[in-house]
DNA sequence: AAGCGTTTTAAACGTATGTTTCAAACACTC
DNA sequence: GAGTGTTTGAAACATACGTTTAAAACGCTT
């Protein structure tokens, strides 16, 4: 059992390489050589780089979608015909990710890069994997902010989900980085649940911004 | 004049290659065939592909930094002693980014995804460069909106500049994918300017938010 | 301990990359 | 219009990549 699990090595410096350079910065030798496993290991567990991917991203969002999935059905039926309340669901969706880390909860920020990757040098593949694999349990969820935002017309909510979306992902993504800034230029120590913590107001107020009128 | 100017060519395909696959996914030859010139030309008129790397990103950054001291100056002199306001310099940031796209307003959020891959798979090169070439401008910048919102703490401030800069490089990013989300979901065509417009509210209201309070 | 399916290993495969080379074509001065 | 410096062209360079191969090592039942 203390024996090295060639597979789940694998995956622990995938995983890493990835977020710091991206897929196609990232070679096989890169991978194996981190991982202490033979090259060819990849291909044998995994069958391809491209799959390997894929299974990175299952590790990370297979539990997290489930955790999300018990989160809101245990929150509507709390909930019940209580009004729907926006800080709650935010505060519900940010304990899911910060509980889905695994062991390490600094795993999130890597997953944010990940989540940011697969946005923008996506090929194609992995989107289409994420959307069928995960894609309903956010709707589910969605419907709730929905609910808490009544007063928004349909496209400031899209929009406005859209920037939260953004402010969330750029910061957790280098949330090592930033905290570094922050302890050299401020003097405070941060972790990443207090970065949330300072998240959540902000997107809460982005959100329920008054709308905009046109033409000022 | 009406001659195709070869590193012109060069600048323009790689720009738009290196926003949608990313750096190492662009090869010089992907880059050469769709500008029309020879492989060769690239490490002629740029000497590598680092160089080439450098040299798309002052294209624009050049002339958008320009632009921006040129803008706070007049704000500056303008303003003389009235108090600074926050909505005022969002508005003169905004104006700044979507006129310094030259010909084509669109230039926008290619930029925008190049200074996301230069955060994410940034070779260490590119943000040095970035740096040293265009930090003072943005820290003159910032020194204004500090004085705009003197009840935030530093740190506060810190974080929501932070979440500011992600949910606009995030949107802006991808402005065609989600214009067109858009158009399909809510039937509602929409162009960079209108999307600007929709962000300053929510990143003013972000930013102004009230401090969360420790340990509630 | 023999046998068998699974896993690991080292080496090679074919392909694509960034870069270099050197001759040909060009633009322009004298 | 010859001569000069600059730009382009086709080809080759060495290197790195993802993948495949076939033999060796391992784990486990019998």
């Amino acid at each position: 059992m203390a024996q090295k699990d060639t597979a789940k090595c694998i995956l622990d410096a995938a995983e890493e390489l990835f977020s710091e350079r991206g897929f196609a910065e990232t070679s096989l030798r890169n991978i194996t050589t981190k991982a202490g496993v033979n090259l060819a290991a990849v291909n044998y567990h995994f069958g391809s780089k491209k799959s390997l991917i894929q299974a990175v991203f299952a590790r990370f969002l297979t539990p997290f979608s489930e955790n999300l999935a018990e989160a809101l059905e245990a929150y509507k039926s709390r909930q019940a015909d209580d009004g729907i309340e926006l800080h709650g669901l935010l505060v519900l969706l940010s304990g899911v990710a910060l509980r889905s880390g695994g062991t390490r909860p600094q795993r999130l920020d890597i997953f944010m890069r990940l989540l940011g990757l697969a946005y923008t040098q996506g090929q194609g593949h992995l989107r289409k994997f994420l959307k069928s694999e995960y894609g309903p349990v956010f709707q589910q969820y969605m419907a709730l902010v929905t609910a808490a935002t009544p007063e928004l017309s349909d496209a400031d909510r899209f929009w406005r989900i859209h920037f939260m979306l953004g402010a969330t992902m750029f910061t957790l993504s280098g949330v090592d980085s930033l905290t570094a800034m922050a302890e050299h230029d401020l003097g405070e120590p941060t972790n990443v649940a207090q970065v949330v913590d300072q998240l959540l107001p902000f997107l809460g107020a982005g959100l329920k911004a008054p709308a905009l009128k046109k033409s000022v």
